[in-house]
DNA sequence: GTGGTCTAGACCACA
DNA sequence: GTGGTCTAGACCACA
């Protein structure tokens, strides 16, 4: 279930976590519009700290992999239909 | 009619919708002694929560600009015949 | 451990929690400049949710027995140094 | 869907509310452990006021066909292991 | 039909 | 890992 964190690798661990989540968003695991797991539950999902979830929802937030509502949750966008915003950082 | 709330600023929802009210009744759209709308009616005019409403409300009856009425709503005070208590309870 | 709330009092929870904990204050179980149990241990020990603890601190904060550091916590204030705030706040 | 209540009936709308949700929680359409409708489905469902369905779930909470909890809803008892609590007005 | 309180969560900013 | 804010409801006390 929980996917393993390579702390070795150097790709940091939120970067590894986005990379398992866009890994699921691609595969439809997280279909259009459905939302991704809570910070929370990743938290318990990859073994490490809020802060470190809340990088890696940022930086899918950011390539445009998802779309964020505070109080609610991210929700996954049809990326196909969105401008690559990679590195923009406009989204909310 | 509604106006905007932008999720990306600063200052958090609540605080922009007290903003909003203040310059209502400090142009005297809303006047002393008036109420001004429900919480209901906020929540709808800003398309927030009611929480989020009864942040706002608290704000300007701190900052003395209303007084609250259980069961009746809140009405414009003469700002002018009171202690100015802003910032009373802005920390946390 | 969790003392009891009597949600068939007239005194809502938060203010029955606010009672308890101004008893702890007072008896010295929370020392001065000592911090108050996190909202969340104090969720799991009354048995309520985040907005009642949350409600109860806030009466404490507005009647001057403690301070609220954001993202450290609420801290025990030497209550015979400052002005009596209690009843500022208690309307509405 | 909406239930008539009669105006000119004896019997006050609440009271004639009351009857009707004893008759659904008798024939199991609100089964043990599950909610009735909320106050403001009952409101719409009945074309009455708030108070009137408040009355009338308070008739059920006091007779012992439902508990209330707060912020949450009524849910329906096993009414063959209580006592009849019909005037006791102990519930909550 | 108002404001007051509560539930059970969510994400955000900060330390 | 804290407190801050928000969502989307619920029931309560009062007018």
């Amino acid at each position: 279930m929980a996917r393993e964190i390579d702390h070795r690798s150097p790709s940091p661990p939120y970067r590894q976590i986005a990379a398992y989540l866009v890994a699921d968003i691609t595969a439809g695991v997280f279909a259009v519009g459905a939302p991704i797991p809570s910070e929370k539950e990743l938290c318990e999902a990859y073994g490490v700290a809020r802060n470190t979830v809340r990088n890696a929802v940022r930086w899918l937030r950011d390539a445009g992999y998802v779309e964020t509502v505070v109080g609610r949750g991210s929700y996954v966008l049809d990326r196909a239909s969105s401008t690559d915003k990679a590195g923009a950082n406009e989204s909310a």
